[in-house]
DNA sequence: AACGATCCCTGTTGGC
DNA sequence: TGCCAACAGGGATCGT
């Protein structure tokens, strides 16, 4: 007897890039042009990639900010002075505007007080995610300068990503998770973008044509526009949630992901899941090809 | 260079 | 009922 490897319904909701841009646009009007009053570290681990560990902290109070910028899965605040203050929710983290006299939330692993009665709250069960404060020089000489092209508000013509695929013996599904060719992209957005391009995850990212190519370029585009406009994909309410609190309603729109077992919604096939890398991928093996 | 494996971490859950 | 291994996964790192 197979154990049942399909997810439970308390899985962790994973932020990938909708669910960065809606954070991006709901702190929008809480951060800037916001002084930062005071900042408080919890959880050292979480602040980290910093040259000295009181940095963060020296390095962001007294600042202002000065807009909200992101790059993949990375949320990028500008702030003056020269610094860039830098955030990955990683696997469970979450960003959060509260009164600055709320309670703190298990799992709370830095507290920024913005100056006008509201806290900036970031919680991270797992504390995958990070954050640090850099200088110019030192962003540029970051791991950012690796990630390719945002896959939303950049995404490279169809002719540049077949370029980037050719002669790739990688499933198509790990080069979709690689952000060093588009970042952005993350297993469940990944899985999503695969179904609505028709192309089976297994597929060598070389063997695609270019109409393919063409349909995978549209995939991510459309997979990544109805995320952000439902503002993300929240599986729980343990990890991701809007800064507002409220959760993400994408999760009823998913076609694949998490579906195991159940017919696709165009072609009645069922539903598999395939180990591809260590990472679940969900796929139709009636219209994916 | 490309690819795959491993590790980090904690809450939940299936199995016994 | 209680214990415990398995599982989820983004990104850094390492071996081949």
């Amino acid at each position: 007897m197979r154990r049942t490897p399909l997810p439970g319904p308390r899985r962790a909701g994973v932020p990938e890039l909708p669910e960065v841009e809606a954070t991006r646009r709901g702190l929008l009007p809480y951060l800037v042009g916001r002084r930062i009053e005071h900042v408080s570290v919890l959880h050292p681990r979480v602040v980290r990639r910093q040259l000295r560990p009181t940095d963060f902290h020296d390095r962001l109070v007294g600042r202002t900010v000065l807009r909200l910028d992101r790059h993949g899965k990375f949320l990028l605040v500008r702030l003056d002075a020269d610094l860039h203050w830098v955030t990955h929710l990683g696997m469970s983290g979450r960003l959060r505007i509260v009164g600055s006299n709320a309670d703190l939330e298990l799992h709370t692993r830095v507290s920024v007080g913005l100056g006008d009665a509201n806290d900036l709250r970031f919680v991270d069960t797992r504390t995958f995610g990070f954050m640090t404060v850099w200088t110019d020089a030192e962003l540029a000489e970051s791991s950012l300068r690796r990630l390719g092209r945002d896959a939303f508000t950049d995404l490279p013509p169809s002719r540049e990503l077949e370029a980037g695929l050719t002669n790739r013996t990688a499933p198509i599904k790990a080069l979709l998770l690689d952000q060093r060719i588009v970042a952005g992209v993350g297993n469940i957005y990944a899985d999503e973008t695969l179904h609505r391009a028709a192309i089976a995850p297994l597929r060598a990212g070389g063997s695609l044509d270019g109409g393919e190519v063409k349909r995978l370029r549209a995939g991510i585009r459309a997979s990544l526009a109805a995320g952000i406009a439902a503002g993300g994909t929240s599986l729980d309410d343990l990890a991701y949630l809007l800064p507002d609190g409220r959760a993400g309603s994408f999760l009823e729109q998913l076609r694949v992901y998490g579906r195991e077992g159940e017919s696709c919604r165009r072609c009645g096939g069922g539903i598999r899941r395939t180990v591809i890398r260590g990472r679940s991928s969900f796929w139709c093996s009636g219209c994916q090809t």
